[in-house]
RNA sequence: GGGCGAUUAGCUCAGCUGGUUAGAGCGCGGUCCUGAUAAGACCGAGGUCGGUGGUUCGAGUCCACCAUCGCCCA
């Protein structure tokens, strides 16, 4: 016997058990490991922070992370998933920053940067239980006991091998160059986080400033200019404030430059960007860029004067700068460049050029040995000695505008909305700074990473050559340091006497290399400041090196997770091999900058210096797109649109959550996201299938039908049809599941479910219901049992829960040598030879018909229930009158018809070759009797509405039927509870029970028919047929 | 400014390599059916397949350009 099935069932509740018998039983445990070792499927988990809630966002990425290890799980393979936390980084130290009350470095120093790390390492667990709670409710499996948590020490000392390995083969440098530095943090980001936090529509000042030749340069034109007043060079920038640290111009040397008098001035823009200039302003010249190269300006400030000390990009010492007391010596201080990068498209045609901010600047500075000043300190203030001492820059654009205006040295000064980066964390408007930084070389290996992709399966696939292959393709090297606290310490010690660098690899190397070996040993903790205490002794000298002070970017972290999540290679080499690379990954398509390039990137390079097997760490990957509210806006904090998963799970449960999720649109498309979607996929696909499951337990219980104990019956057209759809299905879901799409099979598997209900139970009722256990009743139970359970195990991997519990009880009930979750039972194999094409086409054709008979007879207003003689089809070939006689069971029953007459009509209308449907059909008119109904493709359907005595009284049995049966339901009876039937007192009635009397007994499970008024008790109705009232009752018998 | 993706019914989405008829679900109005079903069937309203050109015997589908939205980059 089965379990009984509550049709009514809450599926949140039936969740909560199974999770419960999952938890009991170590389900997921034995799921891994009752598959053989040698046989792994490798799943990286891309390690969230915990230091804040998972939103509905993290429940659509971890769906997809568990549908495929469990596919692969009853596929045969070994899935291990091992969990992980990424826990260093910028957002924990703000996050504590923000508890502190504190917002800059000095303050976190004055705090005290031991116990800042410590509240830093608290904090990022602080969500762990809501983590913990929501995995396991969406049934997640992962390996949450044992994770790998990036600031653990054996976590470190792996990532540390990765920077020695590199290090060993020159592919770590430090350079000063233009990094894009927040001011706020106080720290370069990478370009992937740079890309992170770029916002649209943002507001800066748009100015074109007049920069004064100097008297020589003006004489130097000489004959080029007519004799007049001062002349200007007019350049446009967005940063005001990057002004004082100005050192150069640059122009167009082959564009044309006009010279225009304003007010006694002149002033020099491209010819093709006159629009700053005043229209009535007049033309008195026209010059060469070339022309303009070489010449020299006022500097609009004097920092020097602030302060600020100067530099200059000495040739001599390879570029590097070198500081200079006196701008007079330097050749090229404030000269006008020629440069092909100047572009006509904006601004003026002349480039205003700070070495200490731009990187074309800095390269350039570089290039031409020009000055260097750097008048803004790292926390984005003007110097003390400015007019605008401690504002931030943003801030003092507005002052220096001003001042620029009273020296009228502004041509215009205008707004512009432009896209600008921000801190992708504390939204601060990020600088670019001329400073240190240390590097990847990445651009040293940006072939192989192009190549290498190449063996990457992407979904969407767009993703491989589009946005990931173009980041390759424009590849630069990885800006790896961050002036911070709380991370991953850069293991590099320079010598306090001499300079040279030196890179650990290991807690042992550092100990061999280590000043005090003792203190090493004694090291428990590997973050700042206690690592900042070791020095060592210099190889080169007999001097003593102290580590550099910066940190290593967060994202190197998690691109190392396959190496440093087994502390390799100090430990686990084993583990380590058989676990790389990754045969699938699942992200937001976010993380294409982010996680899926630094694990790529950290494969390649380690490849690349014979450090890891293959150039790649993973094989597969899904992206899934952004989710939005109900109108379509990025689901966000600010906006408060950002759905609760909790409140879904609660109302739908996580398998309607999940099944959504993976039915509602490719992975990797946005989506809109709203509760009511979710319900009604609950609707529409789990009560479905609940329903059909509830049915057959209902009545396999009342036949005591045992699925085991039983051959496979007499099969009818109809099973057979169900058999071949199924494994159809079964097909096409392992093919799908196999390319990584769980979208088009899930909404397949959907469409059986739907055909199963709809079209063989429907057709199959009466099959379950009447008479004995014989060979057609139990061709129909083990067909449904075949079907239900062959779709529990299909449906395992999308809704667990669910499949578990149809599962559970369908097949562990009866089979006890069953596995005892669906989990650990094996993947359901397609039997080809039960898939017969031309009987499900045949099939689709029935149903077409019937639904075009149904339409003819809502046309006569018959109803259904009223037996009719004949229905007459026009079909489009001979073959499909062939196929419908065959199959015209399923058409009459449908159709309750008695004759099932067939026509090949010329082909796309009812007027073909010249005649009727009516003609077609029906042969003779008059047709005044018939009902027709036709559709667009050339199928037509009528029926005969003419009643015989015969058929009248078949109809009035039939309404018999259903209104005893309506009674039945009234009176709360069960569904083999036997009755006594009371009619009153129609003659009527009498004489169809005369004829259907067995028939109406048989099917409201009728002892007797008794004509009179019922016994107190009975649940009585008066009712209409065909017009007269008669009061019908049923009491159980 | 460049790249990628999207644009089909009020909403959410199907429409394979171009081929007779553009579909489903939800929602709305109506009719019917029902002893598995919070279900189902049928009818109805609702579509310039974002726009304009082009290729072709034939374009929702291929190409070009444009528009809008989203993401990414500069």
């Amino acid at each position: 016997m089965f379990e009984p099935v509550d049709s009514r069932q809450s599926f949140p509740k039936l969740e909560e058990e199974i999770l419960e018998f999952w938890k009991r039983h170590d389900t997921f445990k034995k799921s891994v490991e009752a598959r053989p070792e040698e046989k792994t499927y490798v799943f990286y988990e891309g390690p969230p922070t915990a230091n804040a809630r998972p939103g509905v966002h993290h429940v659509l990425t971890r769906a997809f992370k568990d549908l495929f290890p469990r596919y692969k799980t009853m596929r045969g393979y070994r899935v291990p998933r091992k969990g992980g936390w990424d826990t260093h980084g910028l957002p924990v130290e703000l996050e504590v920053e923000r508890e502190l009350g504190i917002k800059s470095k000095p303050e976190i120093e004055e705090f005290g940067v031991e116990e800042f790390n410590r509240r830093c390492r608290e904090s990022v667990f602080r969500y762990v239980q809501e983590w913990a709670k929501l995995t396991d409710r969406i049934a997640f499996w992962i390996d949450m006991d044992d994770p790998y948590v990036t600031y653990h020490n054996e976590y470190i000392e792996s990532v540390w091998w990765v920077i020695k390995s590199l290090w060993d083969k020159g592919l770590i440098y430090q350079d000063r160059r233009s990094t894009p530095h927040c001011p706020r943090c106080e720290t370069s980001l990478s370009d992937a986080e740079v890309a992170l936090g770029y916002k649209e529509n943002t507001p800066d000042p748009s100015v074109s400033v007049k920069f004064r030749l100097t008297e020589e340069s003006m004489a130097a034109l000489g004959d080029k200019l007519p004799a007049g007043g001062a002349t200007y060079v007019v350049a446009w920038t967005t940063t005001p404030w990057t002004l004082p640290g100005n050192t150069a111009l640059a122009v167009k040397p082959d564009a044309t430059y006009s010279v225009f008098e304003v007010e006694g001035d002149r002033i020099v823009v491209a010819s093709e960007r006159r629009q700053d200039v005043p229209e009535d302003a007049t033309e008195v010249a026209t010059l060469a860029g070339s022309a303009l190269v070489g010449l020299h300006y006022e500097p609009l400030y004097e920092p020097l004067s602030w302060g600020v000390p100067a530099s200059w990009f000495d040739a001599a010492e390879d570029g590097r700068l070198v500081s200079v007391d006196d701008l007079g010596t330097v050749e090229n201080g404030y000269v006008i460049l020629g440069g092909d990068f100047v572009s006509l498209d904006d601004g003026t045609g002349v480039v205003h050029v700070a070495p200490a901010f731009g990187a074309e600047d800095f390269q350039m500075g570089k290039e031409n040995g020009l000055l260097f000043i750097q008048p803004v300190d790292l926390r984005g203030n003007m110097p003390d000695g400015s007019p605008w001492a401690g504002q931030f820059v943003k801030d003092a654009d507005a002052g220096i505008m001003g001042d620029l205006t009273e020296r009228n040295l502004l041509l215009k000064q205008g707004e512009i909305k432009h896209t600008y980066p921000f801190c992708w964390r504390c939204d601060t408007p990020l600088l670019y700074y001329a400073k240190p930084t240390w590097y990847i070389r990445t651009t040293a290996v940006k072939d192989r990473l192009i190549e290498s992709n190449e063996e990457i399966n992407w979904y969407p696939e767009h993703i491989k050559r589009g946005r990931f292959g173009d980041w390759l393709r424009n590849n630069v090297d990885w800006a790896l340091s961050r002036e911070r606290y709380w991370g991953t310490p850069l293991p590099v010690w320079e010598c306090t006497s001499c300079g040279a660098y030196q890179c650990v690899g290991s807690r042992a190397d550092l100990r061999e290399r280590a000043a005090d070996a003792a203190a090493v040993e004694a090291l428990d903790d590997f973050h700042r400041p206690y690592i900042d205490r070791i020095e060592l002794k210099c190889a080169d000298c007999d001097g003593v090196a102290k580590r550099a002070p910066e940190l290593m970017d967060v994202w190197l972290d998690s691109g190392a997770m396959p190496y440093a999540q087994w502390n390799y290679p100090h430990e686990n080499q084993e583990k380590f091999r058989a676990n790389f690379p990754a045969d699938f990954i699942c992200e937001a398509v976010d993380q294409t900058r982010g996680w899926f390039y630094t694990l790529h990137a950290e494969a390649v390079l380690l490849n690349s210096v014979g450090e890891a097997p293959e150039p790649l760490a993973f094989r597969n990957v899904i992206c899934t797109g952004h989710i939005l509210d109900e109108k379509g806006r990025k689901m966000s904090k600010s906006l408060g649109n950002a759905a609760d998963p909790w409140e879904v799970i609660d109302q739908t449960g996580a398998d309607a959550l999940r099944w959504y999720l993976y039915t509602a649109t490719r992975p990797g498309d946005a989506r809109r996201f709203s509760i009511k979607l979710v319900q009604e996929s609950l609707r529409r696909f789990f009560l479905t299938y609940w329903n059909t499951y509830s049915f057959f337990v209902t009545y396999a219980n009342l036949d005591e039908f045992d699925p085991t104990k039983s051959g496979p019956g007499e099969r009818t057209d109809l099973d057979r049809w169900v058999l071949s759809e199924l494994n159809a299905l079964v097909k096409k879901v392992t093919e799908g599941l196999d390319e990584y799409d769980p979208t088009t099979t899930g909404r397949a598997i959907q469409d059986f479910v739907e055909d199963l209900s709809n079209w063989y139970v429907r057709r199959s009722r009466r099959r379950f219901w009447r008479g004995e256990l014989d060979d057609d009743k139990v061709a129909a139970y083990q067909t449904l049992y075949t079907c239900l359970v062959t779709v529990a195990k299909l449906l395992a991997p999308f809704a667990p829960f669910v499949a578990e519990a149809v599962y559970r009880n369908l097949v562990c009930a009866v089979d006890k040598g069953a596995p005892e979750s669906v989990h650990l039972s094996d993947w359901p194999e397609a039997e080809a030879e039960l898939v017969d094409q031309a009987l499900m086409d045949e099939t689709r054709l029935v149903m077409r018909v019937v639904s075009l008979g149904r339409a003819a007879r809502q046309k006569s207003q018959m109803k259904v229930r009223q037996p009719l003689a004949r229905v007459a089809v026009m079909v489009r070939a001979a073959v499909e009158a062939t196929a419908l006689k065959k199959l015209e069971d399923q058409v009459l029953s449908e159709l309750n018809a008695k004759e099932l007459v067939t026509v090949v009509g010329a082909g796309v209308s009812s007027e073909a070759g010249g005649l009727s449907v009516e003609e077609l059909m029906a042969g003779e008119p008059p047709w005044d009797h018939l009902a027709v109904a036709e559709d667009d493709a050339g199928y037509a359907v009528a029926v005969d509405t003419r009643l015989t005595p015969e058929l009248a009284d078949e109809g009035v049995a039939r309404e018999l039927v259903h209104r005893l049966q309506n009674l039945r339901k009234a009176a709360g009876l069960e569904i083999s509870d036997r009755i006594v039937a009371y009619h009153g007192d129609s003659e009527r009635v009498a004489a169809v029970l005369a004829t259907h009397g067995d028939y109406v007994r048989a099917e409201t499970l009728a002892d007797e028919l008794v004509a009179g008024d019922p016994p107190d008790g009975a649940t009585a109705e008066p009712v209409k047929i065909e017009g007269n009232e008669v009061t019908l009752a049923v009491r159980k018998a």
